[in-house]
RNA sequence: GCCCACGUAGCUCAGUAGGAUAGAGCAACAGUUUCCUAAACUGUAGGUCACAGGUUCGAAUCCUGUCGUGGGUACCA
C-alpha cells in the first residue's frame, strides 16, 4: 500500500515541484475513521508556501493520479491530514499474493548480494549459558534470520577466548575438586567457580584417569577437560534453541597469527600510541573519544581493546557489507575504543552496529534474585528450556524491546497456562489448522472467485493487517528490533481469534465459506512464516 | 562526579521514523459454549505518559534540567 502510494506522490512531483522538499510519509492512522493510510505532507508545507494546510491538501490530492479501483476515497481531515481509503479488491487482492508467494511471503531481496555477519553469545568457556546469555543468543540469532529475511547472507560468528585468568581459575577449580574426590581434604576459595558442573567435570577424570593425574598441572589437562565440556553443553544449549553458528573465532588466533603485534605496529608508525609507566597507551583523546587508554599493560599483556580491534579488522577484511555487535549492557562501554581504533586505521565503521541489550533480572517468589556465574547463584537455559521448552524460552526473550530491562517471572514462565503469549500464538495457528480439517471434510475448498464478499468488519481487519507484514518485517530488520515481529504476530493472533467468535465459515453460504477459507489460510502461512522468524513451532494440534 | 539506557494502568510491557480521542496482556469485576478447539471472545473499571521548563500549528515521542532505577566509568572483559 505504501508502495503505492509513494509512487503516486513521486509522479505527482512532476507537476508540483515543491513536494520534493519534503520527505513524504505514510503512517497507519489509529482509528479506523482516519483510513488505512495517513500522510501529514500538507501540513509540512505550511511554512514553506504560507497557506493554509488544507489548501495544500487539496492542491496535493488534485494532482495525484488516482485509480479509483485501488483508492475509493480521499479525505483531507483535522488540521491537514490527507486519509486514503483503500477498495475492498485492491485489499483482499493481498489473500491471492500470500499463495503465490507461500513461505516466502514477507520476505524481499532489498538488500540481496550483500554480506553480514551477527557476532553474539560470545561466552567464554568457564560455565552454561544463563538466562543473561540467552537474551543475547534468542535476540542475536533473530537478528541474523531477520537479516536474511531482506536479503542479506548472514554469518553467525561467536567469539571467545579459551585463555587468561578465568580459565587458569577454571583449570584451579577442576583439579580441587578432583584431589577432593580422591579423598583430599580441601577448602574450596570462595573466588573459584562453585557450579556442581565443575565437580562433575572432576568426576569424569577420575573416572577415566583415576588418580594419575596428581601432579598434573591445572592448566594441562584439567583446563582442557573444562573448556571441552564446557563448550560441549554450550553448543549443545545453542542447539536445542534451534540456533547454529558458522563459525567459532577463538581470540588466540589473533596473538598465533600476529595480529595483535600488526596492530600494535601499525598504531605505533601513524604515532597513535605512546609509552608511559611501561604501558603502552592509545591516543584515543586524539580520536574524539574522552581519554588515552592502556592498550598494553606493563605486564607485556594486551587489554581486550586490543585484540577486540584487530578482531574486528579481520571482520572488515572478510568483506562484509555490514558488521553487527550485540553486547550485553554491562560491556557498553568497550565499544567506542574499539571503533574509534578501527576508524584510525582506516576501516568504514558506517559498516558497524553495535547493538546493546538491557539486563535481564530474574524475579522468582516476589524477590529478585542475583546472579554470578563465580558463585554458581544461577538459573541456565538447560534448565529453563527443560521446564518451559524452547519455544517458550525463545519467545520471552525476543518479545521485549532489548534496551529495556527484562523481567523474567520465573515462576510465571514455569507456569503452562493461558497467561502466556506464546499458546496464545499457537492456538490461532492450530485453530486455523483444526477448521481447515472439518471444512475438508465437508467437501469445502477455500476460492479466490468470491474474495470480494470478505466485507465483514473483522475480515477487512485481517486483510489490512496482511497487508503489512512485509513492511514490518523490513522495519524490524533495519532497526534491529525483533520484537515487533513478536508484537505483529499477537496483533495478527487476537484479530483472527475475532473473525473466528465472528464468522463462522461451516454453515455459511458456500461461495462466501470458501473465501473465508481462502482468508484464513493466508493468515495460518503468515503466521507461520512470523513464527518461523522466531524458531518458534507453529503446531497443527495443540 | 562523569557517560549510557530506562521511567507509560495495580503488575509485565507496546506505542518513541513529531501527528488526530495514549493501547495490549495479566490481575479485579460482570458476561458468552445446542454452533468450525473456551489455550477463545465481549463488557466494566483502571492514566498528571516520573517531575519542571523549552522547541512548534501539534510532544509520551525532540532539547535542557531535576528525581528515581539499572549498567559502565581499571594496566578485568
Amino acid at each position: 500500500m505504501k508502495e503505492y502510494l509513494g509512487q503516486l506522490f513521486l509522479e505527482a512531483t512532476k507537476n508540483l515541484d515543491y513536494l520534493n522538499d519534503i520527505e513524504i510519509n505514510f503512517s497507519v492512522p489509529r482509528t479506523e475513521e482516519h483510513g488505512d493510510l495517513s500522510t501529514n505532507a500538507a501540513m509540512l508545507l505550511t511554512k514553506k508556501l504560507k497557506k493554509n494546510p488544507r489548501l495544500i491538501a487539496q492542491g496535493i490530492i488534485d494532482s495525484l493520479n488516482i485509480d479509483h479501483n485501488i483508492i475509493n476515497k480521499i479525505e483531507i481531515a483535522g488540521p491537514g491530514f490527507i486519509n486514503f481509503h483503500f477498495s475492498a479488491t485492491y485489499l483482499t487482492g493481498i489473500v491471492k499474493t500470500i499463495f503465490d508467494e507461500g513461505e516466502h511471503f514477507g520476505k524481499s531481496s532489498k538488500h540481496s548480494g550483500k554480506k553480514a555477519i551477527v557476532e553474539f553469545v560470545s561466552a567464554n568457556p568457564t560455565g552454561p549459558l544463563t538466562i543473561g546469555h540467552g537474551r543475547n543468543a534468542v535476540l542475536g540469532d533473530t537478528v541474523a534470520t531477520l537479516l536474511e529475511a531482506i536479503g542479506y547472507s548472514v554469518d553467525r560468528e561467536y567469539y571467545f577466548n579459551n585463555a587468561g585468568r578465568q580459565m587458569r581459575v577454571l583449570g584451579d577449580s577442576v583439579k580441587l575438586r578432583y584431589n577432593e574426590i580422591l579423598g583430599e581434604k580441601i577448602s574450596f576459595p570462595e573466588d573459584y567457580y562453585q557450579g556442581e558442573y565443575i565437580k562433575e567435570i572432576s568426576r569424569k577424570l577420575v573416572d577415566e584417569y583415576e588418580d594419575k593425574l596428581r601432579d598434573e598441572n591445572p592448566e594441562g589437562k584439567f583446563k582442557e577437560a573444562a573448556e571441552q565440556s564446557i563448550f560441549s553443553d554450550i553448543k549443545n544449549t545453542l542447539g536445542m534453541l534451534g540456533i547454529g553458528m558458522n563459525s567459532y573465532f577463538n581470540e588466540n588466533t589473533l596473538y598465533t597469527d600476529k595480529k595483535i603485534d600488526e596492530v600494535l605496529n601499525r598504531f605505533d608508525k601513524m604515532g597513535l600510541s605512546y609509552e608511559k609507566e611501561g604501558a603502552v597507551w592509545l591516543k584515543l583523546s586524539e580520536m574524539g573519544n574522552e581519554q588515552d587508554k592502556v592498550i598494553v599493560k606493563s605486564t607485556g599483556e594486551p587489554t581486550y581493546r586490543l585484540p577486540d580491534i584487530a578482531y574486528h579488522i579481520e571482520k572488515f577484511k572478510r568483506g562484509y557489507d555490514l558488521i553487527v555487535d550485540l553486547f550485553g549492557s554491562d560491556h557498553a562501554a568497550t565499544y567506542p575504543d574499539v571503533l574509534a581504533g578501527c576508524r584510525a586505521l582506516g576501516y568504514d565503521i558506517q559498516k558497524v552496529r553495535v547493538l546493546i541489550h538491557q539486563f535481564v533480572t530474574i524475579v522468582e517468589n516476589g524477590e529478585i534474585v542475583k546472579m554470578s556465574t563465580r558463585k554458581a547463584n544461577f538459573i541456565t537455559i538447560d534448565e529453563l528450556i527443560s521446564e518451559v521448552g524452547a519455544d517458550v524460552v525463545r519467545y520471552f526473550f525476543i518479545m521485549r524491546n532489548m534496551n529495556t530491562h527484562l523481567n523474567f517471572e520465573l515462576d510465571l514462565a514455569k507456569k503452562q497456562s493461558d497467561e502466556n503469549p506464546v499458546f496464545y500464538l499457537q492456538y490461532a495457528h492450530a485453530r486455523i489448522s483444526s477448521i481447515l480439517r472439518m471444512t475438508e471434510k465437508e467437501g469445502l475448498n477455500g476460492s479466490f472467485e468470491y474474495l470480494n464478499l470478505l466485507t465483514h468488519e473483522t475480515e477487512v481487519k485481517l486483510l489490512k493487517k496482511l497487508f503489512l507484514f512485509p513492511e514490518e518485517i523490513e522495519y524490524a530488520a533495519e532497526y534491529f528490533e525483533p520484537h515487533k515481529i513478536a508484537n505483529y504476530l499477537e496483533d495478527l493472533a487476537s484479530l483472527f481469534h475475532k473473525f473466528y467468535t465472528e464468522c463462522r465459515i461451516i454453515g455459511s453460504e458456500k461461495k462466501l465459506a470458501e473465501a473465508r477459507i481462502a482468508l484464513i489460510k493466508s493468515v495460518q502461512i503468515v503466521l507461520k512464516n512470523g513464527l518461523t522468524l522466531l524458531k518458534v513451532s507453529a503446531p497443527d494440534k495443540m
